[in-house]
RNA sequence: GGGCGCUUAGCUCAGUUGGCUAGAGCAGCUGGCUUACAACCAGCAGGUCAGAGGUUCGAGUCCUCUAGCGCCCA
């Protein structure tokens, strides 16, 4: 049960004389820090709690205007939970850990680094980037890249403060900080524990540039440009077999040729050979399923390795490995005739081969395409294709793959359970669930969780040397404090000087992958091993928000840790934002520099502005940046403080030092009834929306309903409200005034929360956004039986008498000698209720009425 | 090539289990200083609901196909 707040109907208000909206979101960013207006309570029950575990943002990269939208959106749930007695549990993160803020140092500074160097203990950074790339100790590194990360932190927080979120600060993480990297070891080692990891051997997706494996999440297509070149091979009985293939340089490392099992051009081949052209090495030809017809001639070399099929021949037929890609992606050195080398002439093979030698990837296929072709292997021109082709989602050049030593989550045996639980959690918008269904159903490999990087958390692990100086892979040390670095510490029971050394250790060279750490945010966040008090209030979080392109990786990771970790998901609802796209409905990228930043707009617009913007986006549904709905925003806050003005003023004015209480019983005219009746329906339908994660309809509903207020209500009693205090009708217009307009800011406040703060702190002491969310069963009673179409019936009364003094060009107060309203019995029997309000506010002397079928009102204008 | 979504007024978007004459804001036009607001107010005009076919007493809404756009994946 969520905490019943108790609202305090204010004494007299005290209004400024000229309201304004600029500079509110300087005034009470600081006011709610001091009074601790997010902070979240440990002294509560589990069932207080709504914890929101949001994605932290990369820090190295710029602020988006993305940010603002998404953020906002979970900013608004949250505060509407706050408002509900929620004890909101809503930190804030900061993603610096990995790849982004090593690019980000290295060219901040113009340095790279060296782990083979010492550390420079002086070590300055320079106040303007070196000219020449000057290589830097790993540890040096590591600082620069903590100094940097901060200093962009700070910004982030600046502008999150700026936007009003209503995160508890003294909460802050960073997925590189202390808490995070011992967390991320100790997820490890359990993982080790449990048998959820192992670390193999085997083909890895790899980055030369970055130098680096590449999981399936951060793997992309592109279509590129390639060359089917045709080569002849030699079968047994001397004839050609020709295969096609865009990897000519990988002769050397072909270790088969597969067919489709049911090709009839190739079946008698099954069981032999082939020799290689120029390497002369003797190739089994094997029948493959995968081995595609209808592509080149039939039949393909399978190389050690070219593409992720050859990874799949290669396991399935059991064949044997031939190495030559190095991890610059250049080729290696190769002794021929050597054991796993053998071929018939080994001097044959070193001519042709020491020419490739050290060669990249392009350089040696040119080079060995000219010594195919002159030799007559080639046949016919390369004929040009597209293709796909793997990338590295920041790489530049296609992923090869190399064999080498990783670590892997076991995902593939948890795909059913997955599947499941991908269903159990509830999605808003639900049609989000098919992504990560698709994603899901798609998975081909375990997750590799090594990375050969700098930045990023280390595997708290060592390995034993045996006596002839190998690596024991199977012997595994681990630390007895965390977070460990195993590069500069050393294993229990061991000494620094037993480092390498056989019968001592080595460290496992790598960091782990980045989500390895930040799928471990509800752990993190909710001080997992640190503080179980605290975790066992906030997970599984209540939240999960954050935008549909990453549902494949943030969101799937996450729930893959919470499974093998907790056996259960890590959130009860995920809520997905849509993209903030530019102007033209484009997606926004530094490379098209249609990029909107954010402060600017910020500035000219005010916070409540742009979160009306962003708060109007529908969940899930890309929005384009618009500026003309910052404005409506901007202007919607003026007029809140506006109408807010006007009401307070009044009830000071009208009421002098009498405290109004409990205005309810004061409401006594139909009229009155009615626009709470509205009211009423209002506050439970954006309850029920907010309820149902769609902050864009509360948003909708109380915008609509706030202007209704103002055009109509507010008109109709504005003359009531200025009589006589003692008067019974002054007293009920007053007292309706006073509780919608409270209601009304209630409602507002998750969206508008500076506006909704300052016309709040006019009449209260303490802080709207811990004011309790507005309840019908707060209101008069006497409003549950009153008709909302009374109100509406006056509102269209008061439009016609508008209309045609519009229509005649006349002013608004100009008189009205009567109006004649003719209308069904049911709108007749209202005119009594209402007729002293529209005489009044239409500037009306007589009414008169006649039943008809049809509404239609004559009007006639003093002359 | 597969999946998900979108297409409604000049623009940005609502439109719930099918149910009166399809709504709002912005822009436009016409008026108005009216004791909360001229950074404001009032009023008006504006739509073949992408196209075609089907189900139904009735379709913007459900089904099929077509076209275009966006995102994700291969």
């Amino acid at each position: 049960m969520a905490k019943s707040r108790i609202l305090q109907f204010p004494g007299k208000p005290n209004v400024p004389e000229r309201p304004s909206i600029d500079g509110l979101s300087e005034k009470w960013p600081g006011r709610w820090q001091e009074a601790g207006v997010y902070k979240f309570d440990e002294r509560c029950e589990r069932s207080d709690v709504f914890s929101i575990d949001t994605p932290p943002p990369t820090v190295s990269g710029s602020l988006h205007l993305g940010h603002i939208f998404s953020y906002t959106h979970t900013d608004t749930i949250a505060r509407y939970k706050r408002m509900r007695g929620y004890e909101v549990f809503y930190p804030m993160g900061w993603d610096d850990n990995g790849l982004p803020t090593e690019r980000r140092v290295q060219s901040y500074y113009g340095v790279a680094c060296d782990p083979s160097l010492t550390p420079d203990l002086d070590f300055v950074p320079p106040s303007t980037p070196y000219t020449q790339t000057k290589s830097i100790s790993r540890r040096n590194f590591i600082e620069l890249c903590n100094q940097l990360a901060y200093q962009d932190e700070q910004a982030f927080e600046r502008l999150w403060k700026h936007l009003g979120l209503s995160v508890d600060w003294s909460r802050t993480y960073a997925t590189i900080d202390d808490r995070a990297r011992r967390i991320s070891q100790l997820g490890f080692l359990e993982m080790l524990k449990n048998g959820h990891v192992y670390s193999a051997e085997s083909p890895t997706l790899w980055d030369v540039d970055y130098q680096t494996a590449v999981s399936q999440a951060e793997l992309e297509d592109r279509t590129v440009m390639g060359a089917y070149h045709r080569i002849a091979f030699t079968a047994p009985d001397g004839s050609r077999v020709e295969i096609d293939t865009t990897r000519p340089e990988l002769l050397p490392a072909c270790v088969a040729l597969v067919a489709h099992p049911e090709d009839d051009r190739y079946r008698h081949l099954f069981g032999t050979s082939a020799a290689t052209p120029l390497f002369d090495v003797r190739v089994p030809i094997h029948p493959h399923p995968l081995a595609d017809p209808e592509k080149g001639t039939g039949i393909a070399m399978v190389c050690t390795f070219g593409d992720l099929t050859d990874v799949t021949w290669w396991k399935e037929l059991s064949l044997p490995l031939r190495d030559i890609m190095a991890r610059n992606g250049r080729l290696t050195e190769v002794d021929w005739g050597k054991p796993g080398w053998e071929c018939t002439d080994p001097e044959v093979a070193t001519r042709y081969y020491k020419e490739l030698t050290g060669l990249p990837v392009a350089k040696a296929r040119k080079k060995i395409v000219e010594y195919l072709a002159q030799e007559g292997y080639l046949l016919g021109d390369p004929m040009p294709i597209t293709h796909a082709v793997k990338y590295y989602e920041k790489g530049d050049h296609p992923l090869e793959i190399v064999s080498s030593r990783q670590w892997y989550i076991r995902t593939l045996n948890i795909k059913e359970r997955l599947m499941q639980l991908a269903h159990e959690l509830l999605w808003h918008p639900p049609h989000m669930v098919h992504r990560l269904e698709a994603w899901i159903e798609g998975l081909n490999s375990d997750w590799n969780i090594s990375r050969q990087r700098y930045f990023g958390v280390p595997f708290p692990i060592w390995y034993g040397v045996s006596a002839d100086g190998s690596i024991n892979y199977d012997e595994i040390f681990t630390p007895d404090d965390l977070p460990a670095d195993p590069s500069y510490q050393v294993p229990p029971g061991f000494e620094e000087s037993q480092r390498g050394k056989p019968g001592g250790f080595v460290p496992d060279p790598d960091v782990m992958d980045t989500w390895a750490t930040s799928s471990l945010t509800p752990q993190i966040a909710g001080g997992y091993s640190l503080d179980p008090d605290l975790f066992a209030k906030v997970f599984p979080m209540d939240l999960r928000p954050q935008s549909h392109e990453i549902i494949r990786t943030w969101l799937f990771s996450t729930m893959v840790r919470s499974e093998l970790a907790f056996g259960e998901l890590p959130w009860k609802h995920a809520a997905i934002s849509g993209w903030v796209l530019d102007p033209d409905r484009k997606k926004m990228s530094k490379s098209k520099g249609n990029v909107v930043t954010p402060l600017p707009l910020l500035e000219s617009y005010g916070p409540d502005a742009l979160r009306y913007w962003s708060s109007s986006g529908r969940p899930g549904v890309d929005t384009a940046v618009d500026e003309n709905q910052m404005k409506v925003g901007r202007r919607l806050s003026i007029k809140l403080l506006n109408a807010s003005k006007f009401v307070l003023d009044r009830i000071a004015n009208s009421l002098d030092d009498r405290p109004l209480g409990d205005p309810s019983p004061l409401v006594t005219m139909p009229l009155d009834l009615s626009m709470l009746a509205y009211l009423a329906r209002c506050i439970d339908d954006a309850t029920k929306s907010f309820d149902e994660f769609d902050y864009a309809k509360a948003l909708e509903i109380t915008e609509n309903f706030f202007w209704d207020f103002c055009d109509d209500y507010l008109e109709l009693v504005k003359i009531r409200s200025y009589g006589d205090s003692h008067n019974e009708g002054t007293l009920s217009a007053l007292s309706s005034l006073g509780i919608a307009l409270s209601s009304v800011l209630r409602l507002f406040a998750p969206f508008l929360p500076f506006a909704t703060e300052e016309a709040w702190s006019w009449w209260h002491n303490d802080s709207i956004h811990l004011s309790p969310w507005p309840e019908t069963s707060n209101l008069p009673a006497l409003c549950e039986s009153a008709d909302p179409e009374l109100f509406k019936t006056a509102s269209t009364l008061l439009t016609t008498v508008r209309r045609h003094k519009s229509n005649n060009k006349v002013s608004m107060r100009a008189e009205v000698a009567s109006i004649h309203i003719l209308a069904p019995g049911t709108t007749i029997d209202m005119v009594p209720k209402i007729e002293d309000d529209l005489k009044a506010a239409g500037n009306i002397n007589q009414v008169s009425t006649d039943i008809a079928d049809e509404l239609s009102v004559d009007i006639e204008l003093k002359d």
